[in-house]
DNA sequence: CTGTTAGCGCTTTCAA
DNA sequence: TTGAAAGCGCTAACAG
């Protein structure tokens, strides 16, 4: 039973009127043309009588506005970025916008595909994490035609408008906790990757321990992003071995899995170190120990990235771009 | 700095070729249409010099193809449909589809104007995770133009292709591990939604419960899915009042909730309470105690679901519905 | 107030 | 082997 799209031609046959009249009425213009409000009624009983949906292809081909937004991030899996895509499809939804997504996994390559596609698409913004390198992908720089904005992480030398948090503040707080509480010598892990974030992240860590007095020199493991797990064993090992105390990790992954191994390898020394992380997924919560960590704004951060989007595209921003750091918040827990 | 979109005229035009023969050239349908090898070098040249970015708006309108995939899920910010979101997109993208995305929060409204927005959009396939009575909904129902699966769970009397898991077994066999390590009375948790899905597992445990002799009845707590947290207390603090040693949820959030509540409120007795759960967030192997659960394929339901819309999209099925069960698989984890 | 019509950029059939 | 042209469904400018 393979029943026909209703399109506008269908609705002004039936009712003897032209196209053009219906295309009004539906597209809630009929006023401002001063349409009869019979006619105007006529045609929409028509148009849910006969179940009429837009076809928004041709709308937007003729428009050249797609409706769509495109979301770049690094993996929809990542809880955190789950949680940033829902929050970003709610506010867009809010604007009248669908959202289309794509995974780049740190990839520029899969990145600019991502891009690419979206362009192609139409979509009529972008909303990004960017990776490493991201400044040579195509479709970040500064001449795109399709307006972006960054979130989470900034691009090298890139001014776009941009949404992320204080990472150096958490930074910084986080290692502080573990020093007050007197732990002598913290490592930081993070990924091989050159991202702005970590590296705020990491000059927070260095921060705080340069603040104490007498103390050691920043220790920081770089872990393969390609080979996480085997290289945080090697590292892990490796810091347990220069007795460090303490524990930081730049973000949500490398804190849980790192929490794995602590608990299958090293059980019983698990009530001697400190660790903290950025983010706080739910397993920091239920795990033993808890973890101390630093929760991002995401909500906020979505919220307001789409807000400026759609300001952007609107042109409401007077092309002056906007960097945006929003404040995150510590999460305190026990340490055993 | 607006660069213009480079079109296919535009190339036409620089070369003194007609659009047709550019378009066939760079739809790679020359040879088929027996186009000069020197005439296609030059038209690919000078699509790649002008970085020409094909507009799939116009295209989508000329085919009748968007080469889009809709997936509507419950919530993109739980991880278990963030991963199915993930396998998903991985596999749309090597069969050459995009994926747009929206989340019901188990409402039918909303997942019917996700649908309708997927129709508008004339999506070429749409993967849906069902609703409580979404027989109902717009969009759903059989004779709709638009290619259909649905994954996870069924809706109530329809005949659609379908992927899921084995939902009854898995029940049964968290409950058999909970009797056999000697629990005497367990209580089952769901929400009070009619869901296949939860009533598979449902009868899963008591199917369980009916196979030990001279055993206690089924002892069901329904939890508003609107008031979740404050009802799952009360819930909770019931099941224990009646002396019920044996928890059961029906999935994630229930149960990663539940453990969360009793941490807080009933420390002590964690040991002595068996808990078990559907699927199998990160939390359940780190937290204390550890839950024994059951994992679902996601993976596997993810692929098998874009294979089985992309066979109906072109049209390969021969229009046999099929519902495809996947086997997911027991995590056991150490009581204390 | 309503009708007519020219495209949006692309694919595809038909003609040359 | 290539060009010309129709038309996908819609919007918006213009005419009446």
């Amino acid at each position: 039973m393979t029943t026909k799209r209703i399109k506008l031609s269908d609705i002004a046959r039936e009712l003897n009127v032209s196209v053009g009249t219906v295309s009004l009425v539906l597209s809630g213009k009929a006023k401002q043309h001063r349409i009869g409000e019979e006619m105007a009624k006529k045609v929409i009983a028509k148009a849910d009588e006969l179940d009429y949906q837009a076809n928004i292809m041709a709308r937007s081909l003729r428009t050249g506005k797609s409706g769509i937004i495109g979301l770049a991030v690094a993996d929809i899996a990542n809880p955190y970025f789950g949680r940033m895509a829902r929050y970003i499809e709610n506010e867009a939804s809010n604007m009248g916008y669908q959202v289309m997504f794509g995974s780049s996994d740190e990839d520029s390559n899969k990145l600019s595909s991502i891009l690419n596609t979206f362009h192609s698409r139409q979509v009529d913004g972008i909303i990004v994490v960017p990776v490493e390198n991201c400044e040579l992908v195509g479709g970040m720089s500064n001449n795109d035609t399709i307006p972006t904005v960054l979130i989470d992480r900034e691009c090298n030398n890139l001014q776009t408008d941009l949404v992320c948090t204080n990472n150096f503040d958490g930074a910084v707080q986080l290692n502080e906790v573990l020093l007050k509480k007197g732990y002598k010598k913290i490592a930081a892990f993070v990924y091989n990757l050159r991202l702005s974030n970590f590296e705020e992240r990491l000059n927070g860590y260095k921060k705080a321990i340069k603040n104490v007095e007498g103390t050691f020199n920043p220790i920081v493991f770089s872990i393969d992003f390609n080979n996480v797990e085997e290289n945080l064993v090697k590292a892990l090992e490796e810091a347990l071995k220069i007795r460090c105390d303490g524990l930081f990790f730049v973000n949500n992954s490398l804190g849980i899995l790192s929490l794995k191994i602590m608990r299958k390898r090293y059980k019983k020394l698990l009530t001697k170190i400190g660790m903290v992380s950025f983010d706080n997924p739910e397993v920091f919560d239920l795990s033993t120990p808890r973890i101390t960590c630093w929760e991002q704004p995401v909500e906020e951060m979505s919220k307001k990235a789409v807000e400026l989007l759609v300001g952007k595209i609107n042109n409401k921003n007077e092309d002056k771009c906007q960097q945006i750091k929003l404040k995150g918040k510590l999460i305190l827990r026990d340490f055993q």
